[in-house]
DNA sequence: CGCGACCTGCAT
DNA sequence: ATGCAGGTCGCG
């Protein structure tokens, strides 16, 4: 259940359970992750040793002794989850990797989405900064949306732009830099292009440190300043929080502070 | 650009 | 039964 917190831990998991450690068997359960990763490919797996588990964005990268990389995007639902020597996989598990210590590294993925694939390096996709990068600077944001008239919350789920914003942080980040999210991307002035740069940053450091996830709208943890709170009253200036659909996806904000 | 497709499960 | 979901791609 991935927005970048989500994956940064996940990728946290990976890495602790497989750096060093010798592949030993790769089994893909489900006809859509066959498609990244066929048996004979998955196959190709058994024996080589991983080196490092990276994360860019949303998408990780297992690089490989034989120097190719597995790369895993979880898309809307997929984590790892660590199967216990006896224990029988439970029904959503898509895919398992198991280790020559014993450890069965498990995809877990209930819409099984998610995408595997194996191969050489790829050159550094068109992914812009790190949400969290101190790179992300004003005029780097600038830069991006110069040319763009799509609504800003739109951008910044654009990866291009800004790497590993989703839905729920888009319209996060955007509460917290005070800046109505239907606004052309390109009409941003200075002082918005500051708050939102630093509102971005700030947005996903702290969701990051808290290890923070969606537990729907029934949970009093984990519950965000406007996502998922339509109608609500907003916890900065008390006004009720909309709720608006832009490219097909909720986006929410609040009616009062967040001038354009 | 918006929209369906990719998948499944959950709430209504 | 219908509609909706945290992501991304490819189509028109």
């Amino acid at each position: 259940m991935p927005e970048l917190p989500e994956v940064e831990h996940a990728a946290r998991v990976a890495r602790a359970a497989a750096v060093g450690r010798t592949i030993t068997s790769v089994r893909v359960l489900h006809p859509a992750q066959r498609r990244g990763l066929p048996a004979r490919v998955a196959r190709s797996l058994i024996g080589d040793r991983v080196e490092a588990v990276e994360r860019r964005g949303k998408s990780q990268r297992f690089r490989l002794a034989s120097g190719r990389e597995l790369r895993v995007h979880f898309r809307m639902t997929g984590d790892w989850v660590l199967l216990g020597p006896r224990e029988s996989p439970p029904r959503a598990v898509r895919a398992i990797i198991a280790l020559d210590d014993g450890t069965r590294l498990a995809l877990h993925d209930p819409r099984a989405l998610s995408v595997l694939s194996l191969g050489a390096p790829e050159p550094d996709e068109a992914l812009g900064p790190e949400a969290t990068d101190p790179a992300l600077t004003p005029s780097r944001l600038a830069a991006a949306l110069i040319r763009r008239r799509i609504p800003i919350k739109v951008a910044l789920l654009d990866q291009s732009v800004v790497a590993g914003i989703g839905n729920i942080y888009a319209s996060e980040a955007l509460w917290r830099a005070r800046i109505d999210p239907r606004v052309p991307a390109n009409h941003l002035d200075g002082r918005q292009l500051r708050r939102l740069a630093s509102g971005i940053r700030a947005t996903m450091r702290i969701a990051m440190q808290r290890n923070e996830r969606y537990y729907g709208r029934e949970s009093e943890e984990g519950r965000f300043s406007v996502y998922d709170r339509e109608g609500e009253k907003c916890r900065r200036c008390g006004a009720k929080v909309k709720r608006v659909v832009q490219a097909g996806r909720s986006t929410y904000y609040c009616g009062g502070c967040q001038g354009s």
